[in-house]
DNA sequence: CGCTGGCACTCGGTAGCATCGACTGCCAGG
DNA sequence: CCTGGCAGTCGATGCTACCGAGTGCCAGCG
């Protein structure tokens, strides 16, 4: 553990060098720490951090920068929680006072909400379909080759999914198989959800067995959707070009983002630092991540990607926020 | 117009510096076009080529790189068709035998499926929703409060709208109102829907009319969804690091980037070079673009934005392939 | 008349070098 | 244990010289 001087001072250089992005010396620390020795005795502290890693010299003759595990301490112990300035507060009030409509756009703008909030990338998972139960079931003829099974859940999501008719089908029927589905399912769990008794008529039975079955594949396979908002930020983030690209086409891949954030997220952390991440393209990196619920069940995942000399108590909170009004607002309805 | 030596060094320069991004000097331009006159001989013509504003030179004693009206003369008279690598017209190919599911998703993902062809930002704009006619109609409610009008159309696309309820009603009335809609409503283009005549019972007749203001109000209003793919391209693509948050920005603002690729459609253009595409901060962009159709009808835009100097042909090749595939899937149901 | 070889000139990029200054580490003394 | 002082390090900055790719122009040739 650090004594209390050089954990002030150790706070002093990553602040600065958040703020700054160039290695902090001993003077600015005495001028901006509040601990009041001399710059020689602030310079034999940081020789001190620096063997026990917590900071390092880019060179020789130059100031400190804070490793990962500076940053992780200041995490964990120097950064005073932050509340959102005034205008964010506003930013974020109003907008999920607006918020309407399809729960994609929705998440989507919460991606962008992120990404302006913090100027880093904001990351939004999109719900796992919850236990919720079947509200409705409907087979749509669409042409004569395929129909839509359409169901609708308790929470108002709306799922569709096509199958392929071996041969035309009439409107009665289809409207037969739709009932005899409805019937059945109507207000269960899809968990529950169990082969029709035969309803007579071997065409609809056909028909109703692959409706279940497109039900019970999609719902459990189905990819988490992944909304990337302010992905600009990322270019404004870094200045190494290089490090852009490669966050940008890790950005890109939805699965491993969502694996990403759910794996930080499982192991327990609010916040991976560099390498904690555990992925190497991310050596630069720090992720906050946080879940949101509704109705008190952790559904989805939020987060923000930005530089491991990221603002992390604006950050953190920003994400905080955001994760408790999504929360709410899903909750409500 | 140009004589023929002069197009050959053009293309000459076009095709150098599209492939080098270094201003081309006389000697490449010998080395290289298939001319077979001296430097001295290409100078001067290059001097004419830049006093007519084909060429500039970035400055004395520099080669020449394109100008706008280089790259535009390029594209409609020099640039020989290109058609996709094997590899590349392999990728499209199985991308489009395997594309299932969701729409949209189909969608993001030939966004991204257009990024890798190109090495640049692929971009996908969702079909405005045709004048395809109702299939279905049906509300179910989800809280006391509120339901949900699901519609699906004879394209095969589903639309959900959330009505809030003026006060808690039996699964009785909602279930007639979804019936006196379906009734009223199967097989009839959106555009034609009109007021519903009385049902007989005044909560159902309540219910009827917010559910058909939903329908015609989000039909008309919905934003088209935009899908990018590629963005980590655009980092690749420029090197100034200024440049690429400016696209990447642009690329964010959806409704700009519909607007720019229907502008530009709408211009009667396949191509958008610099200050064509209308936006300054699109200066040293270029833009490809091309509709797709479902049954003939062009319904959607797709398009790809990379640098002035990108590789006109092979991209317009990899944008008029997955178009005329795309619309093929999306026919074909 | 158009093409060419030759030539003087330009100017960005790179390498070498001295300087500067922001740091550090260390030490002797309070 | 802290501090002021001091020598030393090393990147950044600025200067100069030089190189070379590339130009424009011109006189001469077919």
């Amino acid at each position: 553990m650090l004594d209390e001087r050089k954990a002030a001072i150790l706070r002093a250089v990553v602040e600065e060098y958040i703020d700054t992005a160039l290695p902090v010396g001993s003077s600015h620390v005495v001028k901006s720490s509040g601990v009041h020795v001399s710059s020689a005795t602030v310079r034999n502290d940081m020789a001190t951090l620096e063997q026990e890693g917590y900071l390092l010299q880019p060179h020789t003759s130059a100031g400190r920068i804070p490793t990962e595990k500076g940053y992780r301490f200041f995490v964990d112990n120097l950064g005073q929680p932050a509340s959102l300035r005034g205008s964010e507060a506003i930013q974020v009030r109003s907008f999920f006072e607006q918020a309407h409509g399809e729960l994609e756009q929705m998440l989507q703008d919460t991606s962008k909400l992120l990404g302006n909030l913090t100027t880093y990338a904001g990351v939004v998972v999109s719900p796992t379909p919850t236990e919720a139960t079947l509200r409705s079931v409907q087979v749509v003829g669409i042409t004569d080759a395929s129909a839509l099974v359409v169901v609708v859940l308790s929470n108002g999501a709306v799922e569709k999914h096509t199958i392929e008719l071996a041969q035309p089908l009439s409107a009665k029927q289809i409207g037969a198989a739709s009932v005899h589905l409805a019937k059945h399912l109507t207000g269960m769990a899809r968990s529950d959800v169990r082969p029709l008794p035969p309803s007579g008529d071997s065409a609809t039975d056909a028909l109703c067995t692959q409706a279940l079955g497109s039900l019970g594949r999609e719902g459990g396979e189905e990819p988490d959707q992944v909304f990337v908002g302010g992905t600009s930020q990322v270019a404004r983030a870094f200045d190494a070009i290089e490090t852009v690209r490669e966050v940008l086409g890790i950005l890109e891949q939805q699965y491993v983002v969502v694996t990403l954030l759910r794996d930080v997220l499982d192991r327990g952390l609010q916040v991976a630092i560099g390498t904690e991440t555990g992925m190497a393209p991310l050596a630069e990196c720090a992720l906050i991540v946080a879940p949101y619920t509704v109705e008190g069940e952790s559904v989805g995942t939020i987060g923000v990607l930005g530089p491991t000399r990221m603002d992390y108590p604006q950050a953190m909170a920003a994400v905080a926020v955001v994760s408790h009004r999504l929360s709410q607002r899903l909750t409500e309805g």
